[in-house]
RNA sequence: GGCGGGGUGGCAGAAUGGUCAUGCAGCGGCCUGCAAAGCCGCGGACGCCGGUUCGAUUCCGACCCCCGCCUCCA
């Protein structure tokens, strides 16, 4: 039985879908202006893991993760490089769908752009507005009336005191509260625009996710989520939007059913973020370390705890991983499938279904790479690899991990490795082993290590 | 200031009211010409102070410290 925290019930709560075994799941994607880092990366991961577990747990899944294409800061940003913002968006967005690719991602089933649904943005700016919610201001801007919406700050749980309280940015005297927040702005010389019965204009960030999520996936999700820095206010405003525009016949019931929140990246035990500027962006990373080490980095920290960040970090899951694939060495790849009821799987899922503990999951992965190596078990190997494989892990060679040389390396050619190795044979062979040390010395610092086995001398990157 | 999340062995990182997380690193042994890998074994931890309990890292309370949100942010 699945079981899932739902940051709006601070609770771990028992997973009952609302139309089972269908499943709806949206999670807030990228505003696309510049290339995507670790924290991003954070987000998809943590979402593929989810995705790719409930369809394993046997739920028919819709999961939608949406792009934003259209706000300020791309606005900004195109004029900056002289570019149009469909251009640049378009370029992020192929960007985006490289490094999610190169870490194992699988796509979503849908991942709308906001601009491509500015017509059902426009409606549910309307339904609001009939029902007295949201308000034209002098400033020409559509804002949403939050003391209208009797429920806001439940998500984060928040009063609206405590947030007027906290106000620390000026006021726009054009909002009857300075929380409310804007629906469609207004346009802006020289900015893109749309036509609406409100002028022309564009839409605010909140209302895309509301009408995207609504139009692919219905009024009412099983899952919402997103990094831990959208609960307020993105997600808030959501719900207002959302539960303030619902039919009358599933008024008075939740947008969504579960929200799910995955902690930071940290650099330097601060958040990583564009606008603090310590970011490490997932195509640097990809430079220095292998993609599927960034992704076992991800996944064997629970996705809400905070993930501190450094190349050692990096490093270190790197040697994790090198003994799983060590474990797998010489096995034959089968097309495998997990195995449910033996100790391993067992533990396995019950890891997963308590609120997706991937770090509990990898050590069970480890506990089998153990009792593979002591028993050489292919049966076991075939289950490590497809245990892995639902977490989108050891799906490789083993010797192309092992043997994959460091971005950023200066790689020593494999046919010379070869040859090298065989020169040493004839010196051991001939019990020259000061000149067969040598030669092992002289690959190591290449980077290179060398095992003798039974079946001849292997040989895997430092 | 308000709200939220944390403080676990050298590092990373889980679970848990009472023998074990797990991995990396370290140490000893086996194996090896010597190594490496692997195997066997070892050490070492629960921020601080009280309380509840036969027993608390785990529950309760106070305190200290860190991080995040309250403005765009995954």
């Amino acid at each position: 039985m699945l079981r899932i925290y739902n940051s709006l019930t601070r609770a771990v709560e028992p997973f009952v879908p609302i139309d089972p075994p269908r499943v709806r799941m949206y999670v807030c994607g990228m505003t696309v202006y510049d290339f995507c880092h670790l924290g991003h990366a954070r987000v998809m991961i943590a979402f593929d893991v989810v995705q790719r577990w409930l369809r394993a747990s046997g739920y028919q899944l819709t999961y939608v993760r949406n792009i934003t294409d259209i706000d300020d800061k791309i606005i900004r940003r195109a004029a900056e490089v002289g570019e149009s913002t469909a251009d640049l968006t378009n370029r992020y967005i192929r960007h985006m769908d490289e490094d999610a690719a190169a870490l194992g991602v699988q796509k979503p089933d849908r991942e709308p752009r906001a601009t491509a649904h500015v017509a059902e943005m426009l409606e549910m700016i309307g339904r609001l507005e009939e029902r007295g919610v949201a308000y034209r201001a002098t400033s020409g801007d559509v804002n949403f009336s939050v003391r209208k919406f009797p429920g806001y700050g439940k998500l984060s749980g928040k009063s609206l005191e405590d947030l007027r309280a906290g106000e620390r940015v000026e006021v726009d005297p054009s909002k009857r509260d300075p929380l409310d927040f804007v629906l469609w702005k207004h346009a802006r010389e020289g900015e893109p625009f749309w036509q609406s019965p409100w002028g022309s204009g564009r839409p605010g960030w909140h209302i895309e996710c509301s009408a995207m999520s609504t139009t692919l996936l219905g009024a009412h999700l099983d899952i919402h989520g997103g990094g831990q820095d959208l609960q307020f206010p993105h997600h808030e405003n959501e719900i207002a939007q959302s539960e303030a525009a619902l039919d009358e016949s599933t008024a008075g019931r939740r947008f969504v059913k579960y929200w799910m929140h995955n902690g930071f990246v940290r650099l330097h035990d601060q958040k990583m973020s564009k606008s603090t500027g310590n970011v490490e962006t997932i195509r640097d990373l990809l430079q220095r370390h292998d993609p599927e080490v960034i992704r076992f980095f991800v996944v064997r920290a629970h996705y809400r705890s905070p993930l501190n960040y450094s190349d050692q970090h990096l490093e270190d899951a790197r040697q994790g991983l090198a003994r799983l694939y060590t474990s797998l060495k010489g096995m034959p790849v089968t097309s495998a499938v997990p195995v449910w009821d033996d100790t391993y799987g067992r533990r396995f899922r019950e890891a997963l279904d308590d609120d997706f503990n991937t770090p509990e999951a990898v050590a069970v992965l480890y506990e089998l790479a153990s009792e593979t190596n002591r028993t050489r078990s292919v049966k076991l190997a075939g289950q490590l690899r497809a245990l892995g494989g639902l977490l989108g892990l050891l799906e490789r060679e083993s010797e192309s991990f092992l043997r994959s040389a460091r971005g950023g390396e200066a790689a020593i050619d494999e046919a010379r490795i070869a040859s090298l190795i065989a020169e040493r044979e004839e010196a051991r062979k001939a019990g020259n082993y000061s000149l067969a040390d040598e030669i092992r010395d002289t690959l190591l610092r290449q980077g290179v290590i060398l095992e003798d086995g039974p079946k001849g001398t292997g040989w895997r990157r430092v």
